[in-house]
DNA sequence: AAAGATTGAATAATCAATCTTT
DNA sequence: AAAGATTGATTATTCAATCTTT
């Protein structure tokens, strides 16, 4: 038994020299970077938290400027509770409404208002030039490129259900 | 002003088409789905979340397996006060002790405890061949290494603190 | 029985304020 | 006055349970 876990703690310690650890580990702190140089001009210039910009950004690109509540949290980082909690937030701030789904009584859509678009389309241009600034100081614009195309593959690989939309009529 | 906000509008619906939006968005989903593949087997089989294993593979692969207090909030995704509270439950759980700092007595060390030593050791094994698993999945070892130097120089440039560690009689 | 959505209870994260030491 | 660290108060997120509809 000794011999066993003294096998498991050497096993380990190999373990924090391999190159994959080191790779996620760049990924959290790459993101990690990017949202604290990010998150604050939408908080403090457009009043939009990470999750709140999330949300009116898939809506603001859907069709008919709405998703059903159950779309929204596949495509976010949320939860459905979570999505629940965030959207009740975005109504009471008049950004977006809730209409309830005719072809399904259980359903609910999450739908941008007038001020929501607004609100978006505001804080946009001034989000993306901050993205490409951050970007263009780490990488020339070709590796701009290569990273998206390996973390596209990456994320069609670990969240396909990225763009989930559930058919009208379904 | 009417025309000014029309313009504003057009601006950012502009904006929403910039593929620098997207590489940021993929990255996020990466991350999330990545986070969603590999956090489940830390917590349910190794009692970890994603927080407390991070400031234990800190402290783990630090010299005398410990760092300023300060040292780790900056390494990890913590503020100061949210490592604050996660090393008091490492502590309560036994996995890390406090010790002052003999040459600034405003300073703290946390201390990796043996227990600690054998948590971490244990999960890393597990954790590095999910990771290994998932990024398999998606590209080849070749994309792997290229997606790392690429991830490396954004790091190195968005979150340069990442690697702080005050120097012993500073 | 299962899916869509919400709610209550519990947990965790942050900001601002505080205390001590430099 | 500024840095290291912690605490109180607030906000946000999740899990499990619930309700309705399919």
């Amino acid at each position: 038994v000794a011999r066993r876990t003294a096998d498991d703690l050497a096993e380990g310690r190999a373990a924090l020299d391999d190159p994959h650890l080191t790779t996620l580990g760049l990924l959290v702190e790459a993101q990690a970077g990017l949202a604290a140089a990010l998150l604050p001009t939408l908080e403090d210039g457009h009043g939009l938290s990470g999750q709140r910009f999330e949300v009116l950004l898939r809506l603001v690109r859907s069709p008919d400027q709405r998703l059903r509540m159950t779309d929204l949290a596949a495509q976010t980082t949320l939860s459905a509770s979570g999505l629940t909690r965030v959207v009740d937030r975005l109504v009471a701030q008049g950004l977006v409404r809730r209409e309830p789904c005719p072809t399904d009584r259980r359903g609910w859509f999450a739908v941008l208002t007038a001020e929501g678009e607004a609100r978006i389309l505001a804080a946009v241009p001034e989000h993306v030039a901050e993205i490409r600034a951050a970007l263009a100081r780490a990488l020339s614009p070709e590796q701009v490129e290569e990273l998206t195309a390996l973390v596209r593959r990456l994320r069609d690989s670990v969240s396909p259900d990225a763009a989930r939309v559930t058919p009208p009529h379904g």
